[in-house]
This record gives C-alpha cells, sequence and structure tokens, in this order.
DNA sequence: TTGGATATACGAATATTTTCGTAGTACATT
DNA sequence: AATGTACTACGAAAATATTCGTATATCCAA
C-alpha cells in the first residue's frame, strides 16, 4: 500500500514547488540552481524538465498544460509526503522509533527558545488528547 | 567536509551491528532475512558479504580478521550517523528546519505518554542549558 | 517569412546501488 | 586423502537514479 517515498532529486523539485506552486519547468529548475553552490556544476535544464516528467508519470506531481509553458503542481500534500519519508528514516536508522528520532533531532543543537516552546505547545495539546482517549 | 550518508542497505546492516557487535557476516545477513516480510526473496549472503566489504572499504565498518569468520563491527558512533542522516532530511525535504520535522514526527501519532515525557524532560533541559548562555 | 529564443518529448549515456555467480581457501569428518 | 561445508574475494549483471543531447514544435520580432 505504501509507496517508496520520492528520491532526493525528486524532493528538491517538491521543496520548490511546496513553497510556491503550480510553477514552469524554467521556474524550477532555476531555483534549484540559485541553491547550489557556487562550486556545484549547473543542473541542466532538460534534466529538470525529464525529472518532472517522470514525477508526473509516478503521480508526484500533476500539470495544467492549457499553455505552452506547462505549469506543475505537486499531485501529494507536503504532509503526506513528510511523513513518508520521516517513517523511511525512522524505519532505516532508528529502529522503528519515533521517539529517539525526535530525541535526537532535539539534541543535535539548532533548535531555538521559541521553536521549543512551540513544541512543548504540540506535546501539551498531544497530552489532553490522550487523556481523552 | 560532510560525506554523503550510509545508502538504505548500509543502514540496515548498521542497525543490526548497532544492536549487538561485532558479529559476522552470517550472523547480519540472517538477522536481515529474519526482518524481511515472508513475501519478499531472501537476500543471499553474498550480497551482505559485499556489501559490508566495501561499507569496511569505506570506513564505516571496522573488523577483526584474525579468526577465519572475519568479526565487523560500526566504525563510526551511532549517534553521528543518525545526525547525518536526519540532517539530509531535514534539508531534503523540510526546508532545513529541525523544529517543523520534529513537529510532524510528533503529529503524526506513535508517541506513547511515556515518550512525550521523556521528551518533555529534554527540552526542560535544553531551556535550561539556553539560559547559562 | 525567416530566424532566434524557448518549449516539450524522449532515447540513451552515466552514475550509483544492490545483487549474485564463481573461484579459491580452510577446516572437519569420514 | 577425499569429500562436504563454510568462509572470503571479487568481477560483473541487474536495478535505479540522474543527467544530457537531439529532434521537433511554437511563438515572436525583425
Amino acid at each position: 500500500m505504501n509507496a517508496k517515498p520520492p528520491t532526493d532529486a525528486e524532493l528538491e523539485i517538491l521543496q520548490v514547488l511546496w513553497e510556491n506552486s503550480p510553477q514552469s519547468v524554467r521556474y524550477v529548475n532555476e531555483k534549484l540552481n540559485d541553491k547550489r553552490e557556487p562550486i556545484q556544476k549547473e543542473i541542466g535544464y532538460t534534466t529538470t524538465l525529464k525529472t518532472m516528467q517522470l514525477m508526473l508519470d509516478k503521480g508526484l506531481l500533476q500539470r495544467n498544460a492549457t499553455e505552452r509553458s506547462h505549469l506543475y503542481s505537486p499531485a501529494i500534500a507536503q504532509e503526506i509526503t513528510q511523513n513518508q519519508v520521516l517513517t523511511g528514516v525512522m524505519n532505516m536508522a532508528f529502529g522503528g522509533s519515533a521517539s529517539s528520532l525526535v530525541m535526537r533531532a532535539l539534541g543535535s543543537g539548532e533548535t531555538s527558545i521559541e521553536e521549543l516552546a512551540q513544541i512543548k505547545n504540540l506535546i501539551a495539546s498531544m497530552e489532553q488528547q490522550q487523556q481523552k482517549c
């Protein structure tokens, strides 16, 4: 029932479209190259095009082809894809334990006071939720 | 400076050895097949052997070859590898945001009351830490 | 109406990961 | 000593993922 999560190249494209869609191949390709280190070789336009066409076939993207320059958007909610990726990592590197994944993610620094507060709120509301059940 | 994280096949092997090492190729191969769904084809012994030899070359494993049956263990701490994997996912699927990754991991259920309590403790200690700086 | 810029489609090269077959070696049992 | 079993080494096939070249169509401006 659960398909494989998107590949790395596919995720990079999805991120661009999650932020701003629908968009053309040209737009996505330029965004990808903007993010790249100046050291790396640029990613070719037809490379991005081909990958997006494959994603369309796989059902990862949808597109509007009424204009000459086709416009693509994600076909699956960001939330679902993120869960899919996290589940994979949880099973592959954390022995299936969500909490040890979370602890590791928090533990490696990088989280600000504000974010910690947000997370505390989420936990509090989850605890309330569990009370009710 | 940061090498690529281990591949999926490599992570599966690492998980076995994190749990119990040093161990022989035979042991790892059997553990891998135990975990597999009965539907899937068994993974061949020489497949596991070859992968572990490659991991040795890459510096992911180390081994003791004094006995006829060589004994392998991870060459890198579990913690480091897990951070490496998480960093990748964070950048690939969460726009580099650790907190949105954590929120998603918590949000998708799967976390028990006890685990939530653990996580709250961790957050509390992190907040104290930040006070001091 | 011609040429340049920009688009899609798609076969195929390249790179990477995963798999396995085969050869050779060591060891125990008969 | 001959044979069966279990091991390592390693080339190479198979499966995936990524990249690009080239053909072809469309549009616009000179």
